[in-house]
Order: C-alpha cells, then structure tokens, then sequence
DNA sequence: AAATAATGGTTGTATGTACAACCGAATGTT
DNA sequence: AACATTCGGTTGTACATACAACCATTATTT
C-alpha cells in the first residue's frame, strides 16, 4: 500500500499550519454569505456580545495581539460595523446596527461552519480535537 | 472554580489558528540561530533531500499552492540558499553549498522544537495529537 | 509638584500565505 | 500545420498576523 505522507506529517509546527490554512478556507467560504472575512466575524461576534468592551479585552478574548486588534477594529470601522470611543488611555469598541443586522447571518454562518466539518470529521471526534487542541495551544502559549 | 475559557474555544477555526501561531512563534525562536525562518527550512530541507525537485514536488511534500512556493524560493534564491534551473516549462530547484552547510544546524533546530513542545505536552500526546491533526487536515482537504 | 514608570493603544514594517490572472511550453484535435 | 487545451510556473494584489518602536495617559516614587 502507497499511503502518500509528508514526510513532515509527524512535526506539530507542519500539521498545525496545514490544518488551520484547510479550516480558514472552509471558514472564508462559510463567510462569504455574510461579505465579512472570519476574523472579523469573530470581532463583530466579541463586540456584539460585549458592547463597549476594551481593545484589551478583545485580545484576550481572540487570543491575538493588540496590534493586530487595532488593525482589525480599524478595518470594521471603516466599514462602520463598529465605532470606537476613546476615553481616556482606554478604547470602548461598540457595534453599530450594521453589526446587529448582520449577526444572525454571523450566526448562521458559523453554524454551517461547525456542521461541514463536524460531517467531515464526525461529530464527536471533531468536539474532541478541538478541545485537544485549545488544550495544547494553552500550554504551550504559557511555555 | 473560574477556568477562563475562550468563548470560541469550543470551534475548530478558532483553536487551530491559535494553535498554529503559537507553535509557529516557537519554531520561529528556535530556528533563529539557523537564521531562516521555518517555512524557508523545511523549503531547504526539501530540496536538499531532493536536489532537483519540481516545483509542483514542492509544492505537494509541503503541502503548500505553488504561488507560495515560487515566493518562497525566489527569496531562497535571492539569498543564494538554491538555484533554479529552468529546463522546458519545468522548474528544477537545487540546494546550493550554502544550504548543504546549514543543514545539520536546520536538523538540530528542528530536534530542539520537538523537544521544546514534547516536554510542554507529554511525548506520547504531542505524538498523538500530531497524527490527528494530520488526519483531520487530510480530511478536510478532501472535502 | 516633578520625575519616573507602567499601561493601553497605534503605527511602520515585515512574514506567510493565497487567489486570480497571466504567460510560455507541451500536448491534443481537426 | 493551425488551432485549442492543458500544464507548470510566476506576478499583482490582498489578508491575517506579529514585533518593535512609539505616543498618550495614568500611577508611583521621590
């Protein structure tokens, strides 16, 4: 039997990459419906559910950096799905109505997400990689 | 008790990316002392253990569109790491006595990652949590 | 109160990656 | 042989993300 392995297929840097490229793409296309990239998704999803809530806030919760925060914030303000307060030293992000009406759509979307590959993976194995690998990613951010 | 979770970290997008960036940031620390990043050393891997490889070879080993991989060996080339040889409408990429000089160095940085993550996981789990990924990469690839 | 440090955020610049459009070479069809 | 198709690769452009440097604002120390 000809099984085709990478011959990196056993370094965790190597599948990680390949994974999370092969569900962002999934995740675009889930999107697309909505006109708003995932990430941005999940900002307006953040921001929604936590109206005014700080920049600091938002990377915590996204598990991302503050730049890369303000880079995202700035976008959809742009786009005036969300508007930034400043107050003091601290920024207060706040959905507009933009935001409202799409999140049902976001919703929607990231529930078709869920689905496609909870088909691919099965169901439960999909729940328990997941957690698998939030698991990991934890302790090894804490290094 | 008060685990802080992610409110996404019940979804695959989520996790693997965030699992994708930390593990990238420690390859990117440990490769340092090669002084290529990561994608550039599995790139020079490949080709050294292939003097002569297709482009579309590459492409495929790393799991990677060829656009990515042109770029990837342009910079490669530029820094005099390989040389291509264009014969016909193929392109043969060949490692260069540069690369043959670092790769013991790329080898050992590369041991020292798995390392790095093993002690932080548990060997048997990065192993195991490894494969599965790969799987579920592979998977949903296919679509 | 002045000087210093810490905090929160933004900006310039860089990396990794992709898609779509394209170009030249090879192959197939009439 | 002429044309069309396919194949392999490159290029323009874009996105997600980060780091390091920076700028305000607030807190702390002297």
């Amino acid at each position: 039997m000809t099984e085709k392995k990478s011959p990196y297929c056993g370094c965790l840097l190597y599948t990680a990459n390949a994974l999370s490229r092969v569900i962002t793409k999934m995740a675009e296309e889930e999107f697309a419906v909505v006109g708003v990239a995932p990430s941005h998704c999940f900002l307006l999803m953040t921001v929604h559910n936590d109206p005014g809530i700080q920049a600091s806030g938002i990377a915590e919760k996204m598990m991302l950096t503050p730049s890369t925060v303000t880079r995202l914030v700035e976008k959809m303000e742009q786009q005036r799905y969300v508007q930034r307060i400043t107050d003091g030293k601290y920024t207060l992000v706040y959905p507009t109505k933009k935001t409202n009406d799409v999140y049902p759509a976001i919703l929607e979307s990231w529930q078709n997400l869920f689905r496609r590959y909870a088909e691919v993976l099965g169901e439960e194995v999909a729940r328990q990689l997941t957690a698998e690998i939030y698991s990991a990613a934890l302790k090894l951010e804490a290094r």
